[in-house]
DNA sequence: ACATAATAGTTACATTTGAAACTAATTCAG
DNA sequence: CTGAATTAGTTTCAAATGTAACTATTATGT
């Protein structure tokens, strides 16, 4: 009996596929704003998230976006250096520096957000309305036994 | 008629959703073979191509994973080093150097597989056969869909 | 109250990464 | 044959990123 060494299908091993499409589907939507509007993907996102939830601080948004602190920080200043972003410092605690869209950055904002819009739009015309929500859910499930798996192994 | 300004919700935007899935996976895997052997996502598919196709060059490993020449030429510089990939020179065009695992390599190769395929399956135990049969049915056409859509936006 | 710990954010240093320039070998067009 | 173009791979320089240390402020325990 013998103990054969298996070999990895790469492009039939999950991690590495999900890998390639992210890396891929992220690129697309980053060539679709970086050249007209110069933002970074972290740039983009902190955007996002203050478009939607502003204000809010430099940690908040890293919570909500998926961002440690040092990142939002480096994005932050990036985008306050252009008046994208401004920055107030809240006076029951003067740790916190709670963010918002300037006028500037709002108007830039709603122009990105129908590009992303339609670039999701595209990207889902591979998939019918109900694959899309089986996709949405296995990602979800995923998602979730990953974050177990991570915690404790 | 007011044209209201969409907001962008990310955490159900497909892009950031793939994005932190691929991520989370990705690094929940290079924990396992990180600490023990000291490689790192690229040095370890580099491996994992060689493993299986070897001799390649480093084109034709990159075309394997997905990775650009400069990016392979450093992984292999570090495998090298380390004894674990060595490289000869193709006597029929110079140009070529055909890349395969040493012993050594080999040997730390067959053992990293198995520790991949184990967090695989465990990353699979979320889903039943038959939606890990469907996940990897739509992820296989959303990358053909945003490959076409990259080439002719 | 006061020392200790925790939180918010930035800075500094080292490592990684990406883009473009570069070397070397081969192919191809005339 | 010979000069231009291709192909394989490396190197270089700048930008991006991660880790750890740092400042400043607030919370906590005794």
């Amino acid at each position: 009996m013998s103990t054969k060494a298996q070999a990895l299908e790469l492009e039939k091993f999950l991690p590495y596929r999900l890998s390639v499409l992210a890396q891929l589907v992220s690129e697309s939507l980053h060539d679709l704003y970086s050249e007209p509007y110069g933002l970074s993907v972290t740039q983009w996102r902190v955007m996002a998230a203050l478009g939607r939830f502003a204000p809010l601080t430099a940690s908040e948004v890293g919570l909500r976006i998926v961002m440690d602190k040092v990142a939002v920080s480096r994005a932050v200043a990036g985008l306050m250096k252009r008046s994208l972003v401004e920055r107030a410092t809240d006076q029951e605690d003067r740790r916190r520096e709670p963010l918002r869209l300037t006028a500037k950055g709002r108007t830039m904002h709603d122009e990105i957000v129908p590009l992303a819009l339609k670039y999701e739009s595209e990207l889902y015309q591979a998939l019918s309305a109900e694959e899309r929500q089986t996709l949405n859910g296995l990602c979800d499930r995923l998602f979730a036994h990953a974050k177990l798996l991570r915690n404790r192994p």
